[in-house]
DNA sequence: TAAGGTTGGACAACTTGGTTGACTACTTTG
DNA sequence: CAAAGTAGTCAACCAAGTTGTCCAACCTTA
């Protein structure tokens, strides 16, 4: 049996790649692992570049470059911080949020076919398994994200 | 619940970190995943520098960065191809073999703490059912490893 | 057995996705 | 109010890969 890391990342990567492969089929722009995680976190709360940076586990410059593009591409907006003039908040445009309802519709589609390649339960196991570990070895204090990509 | 991927890859970094820092710690060289994967394909079989780029799934020229860096830190060496007056097989020195071993069982131990963290079964299952679904996805033609590093 | 295509290895230029460092304008704190 | 800290930007650099080019050696194959 393969060791554990590996088997972690191949399925990692078998994911990811179906995901992308579906994902470039419909001419999107060539979004990364990080912009879904920057939309994942807009959704969540208004934040800034620095604020970006740090839930991603990168300097802001490239928070920075990543906020730029997805600007640029217009799925978010920068507006004037309200109180702090040197800052800007980075909200998801009208385009940001649809993308982000597609993105989980496909991910829920491939959870679906990997809980019925191997059975709901097991994939139930698996995520519980996995949560419990990371719960062990972090405590409550996740880490700033930042996981492979 | 986090999704899945998310599960996956945070694991994946929670287990590599322990590993890194635990080998930082005796002050090696800054081996990253990739060495470790060529150490592994060379215990197995004489390779060339051809041979293990595709084993990683990168370009030759890439591999040979890899196998320059391994040879300078005394790793591994070249020796000519008996028939091929081209190649050279690249083969594990003894230092080599000893890191092997060294990384093989430090892999062991926390393979061991995440059982003893999450239960012994539950490892079980999880080990089972992300294989299971490797093959649902790839059935028997693994991919040409190049997990995520 | 010579000719033409293929392959192993090396060198160089470029790309990507990050980094560190420096600087300005603004904010917070003692 | 002065000093220290922070948001954002610009620029230089770095690491790990890529493509493109070349040569020498190796297969075919006619």
């Amino acid at each position: 049996m393969e060791p554990v890391p590996m088997l972690l990342a191949m399925t990692y990567r078998a994911l990811g790649d179906q995901f992308h492969d579906r994902l470039a089929q419909l001419g999107l722009e060539p979004l990364r692992p990080a912009h879904g995680y920057v939309f994942r976190f807009l959704k969540e709360k208004r934040a800034t570049t620095v604020d970006i940076g740090h839930h991603l586990g990168v300097t802001k410059q490239a928070a920075a470059k990543i906020v730029n593009e997805l600007d640029g591409w217009g799925y978010v907006l920068r507006e004037p911080h309200p109180t702090d003039k040197r800052a800007q908040y980075v909200t998801l445009t009208t385009k940001g949020r649809d993308y982000l309802k597609f993105a989980d519709n496909l991910w829920t589609d491939l959870e679906s076919e990997m809980a019925e390649a191997i059975g709901a339960d097991t994939l139930d196991t698996v995520k519980q398994g996995l949560a419990a570990y990371l719960r062990h070895v972090h405590g409550e204090d996740q880490p700033g994200l930042r996981p492979v990509w």
